[in-house]
DNA sequence: AGCAAGTATGAATCGGAGA
DNA sequence: GTCTCCGATTCATACTTGC
């Protein structure tokens, strides 16, 4: 894995790029990039969670929930937040191909936002897909369901975009029933596959589970085509896409996520690759 | 089941549209119930794009721009879905009681629309529920995921709504686990519960199933609140509650809907009460 | 070594009363 | 709006410890 950091670029040819991750803010990097260059995106941006202030400690063991505190996730207000994805969806637009698909996960905290948003700009939502969690955390004070769902939305730039890619037969295996359904059953990211920090924590608060990558980029992408993950914390998206023999363009802005995904790529994964 | 149809009636009372159908215009009729009046609302609005556009246009009030057929397949139709549903949310947030919660269901066309204008209209989500259909109708064509899940929306009025109705136990029997989980695996309606018209055909296109309804209602409500439905359809909503020892008001405006709610009132649900 | 018991933790908008 | 204090509250999974 080779990381670019050159932060004076002016403009990125799509060669240079290519099985890289570059360090640098997606709004400014992705400025760089050539238009209508990638396949596919995947998108997994800041939910903005609004998180209590106030702890949420388990009695029976006396520790406390560390829930999401980083910097990343704290914007102050909705407009705010409206504003940073318009911005990041715009930018992302441009450097799709004209058939190219794009991935964007949340949860009901901003996935609604999120949605509205794509639909004014243009693009064109072919589906929700639900991953349903077999780990979820419980709500133990028993206000609400427990929230066991996120949601990602499956679009393409225009609704005039038709010959985009999708393949049916390995969605039919990843839903549930014969039909290829928009219902993804699979755990959270946990144990050794979650990367850890020096003391032993976790490195990312919000680490994507490497099976929900295989099934994005199995149905929505072919060998060799190039998927972009412009917010791409510690590399699930790329890590994925290496073993499937696609391409992909990383973007991370904190050097520490940079860090666990040079690490992570010194053990390539392995999966097999679908006989189809 | 009493039929209220007095267009020109000036405010109505509580006690004399409580276990009624009141024929009209939801907006219109919204205006003239007392304020925070009822208990809980199960909103179905009409899903957009998947109504011709004389159907949605009767719904809406002076907002209709002649002469731009051209453009309802961009902003001007999203601009137009959006005012209504902003209009009715603003009516059905002032009869909600200050603890009330409201359920709002769609699929992707435009729960993410509506999801982020209840955001921005000050109401505060507390889950998505996900309904997951056990008999979805496959997408032939093999162009998109078979869609085999309705989005439910969970909110409150306010941020600070705290106090509102929420039968764990119950809703632990409904999730999937043993965790209270926002996902509802059942069918749709269909067989003997599916009412239908004069030729055998479908009355309504898409009555909800009386299990939805029962799930909604007991894990929502107690017994004896007042559940409002401003789009009542064929009633599926009153029939559950008044099964369930709830009160219900029921607004429509199509009088062939109110003839099939007519017709099945008159062979009451029963549903055992559960024991707790 | 293997098995059992104990411990840790997850994108969490998770309470209420009173000062 | 803040703050403090009181009290009731969780499951699936993976890892660690102990025998």
């Amino acid at each position: 894995m080779v990381l670019i950091d050159r932060p004076e670029a002016a403009n990125y040819s799509l060669p240079e790029i290519t099985n890289r991750v570059i360090l640098g803010n997606a709004l400014e990097v992705l400025k760089k990039i050539p238009a209508e260059a990638v396949d596919t995106v995947f998108l997994d941006p800041p939910y903005f969670l609004q998180l209590p202030k106030k702890e949420l400690r388990r009695w029976t063991v006396n520790t406390v929930v560390e829930g999401v505190d980083d910097d990343w996730d704290k914007f102050g207000s909705f407009e705010e937040y409206d504003e940073f994805i318009c911005r990041i969806l715009t930018e992302v637009k441009r450097v799709m191909k004209p058939q190219a698909t794009i991935w964007v996960i949340a949860t009901y905290h901003s996935i609604f936002r999120i949605g509205k948003i794509m639909q004014d700009m243009g693009y064109w939502i072919l589906n929700d897909v639900i991953w349903a969690k077999t780990n979820p955390m419980p709500n133990w004070l028993g206000v609400r369901f427990t929230n066991a769902t996120e949601t990602l939305i499956w679009a393409v730039k225009d609704r005039r975009a038709k010959k985009y890619t999708f393949n049916k037969e390995l969605a039919r295996e990843f839903g549930i029933g014969k039909v290829a359904a928009n219902i993804w059953v699979l755990p959270i990211c946990n144990g050794s596959e979650r990367l850890k920090d020096g003391n032993g924590k976790k490195l990312h608060s919000t680490q994507k589970p490497i099976e929900l990558l295989r099934r994005i980029i199995l149905t929505s992408t072919r060998e060799g085509d190039v998927v972009l993950d412009p917010m791409a914390g510690v590399g699930t998206t790329g890590y994925v896409a290496q073993a499937l023999n696609r391409n992909f363009i990383m973007i991370e802005i904190n050097p520490k996520y940079i860090e666990g995904i040079m690490r992570r790529f010194q053990q390539p994964l392995q999966l097999t690759l679908p006989s189809a």
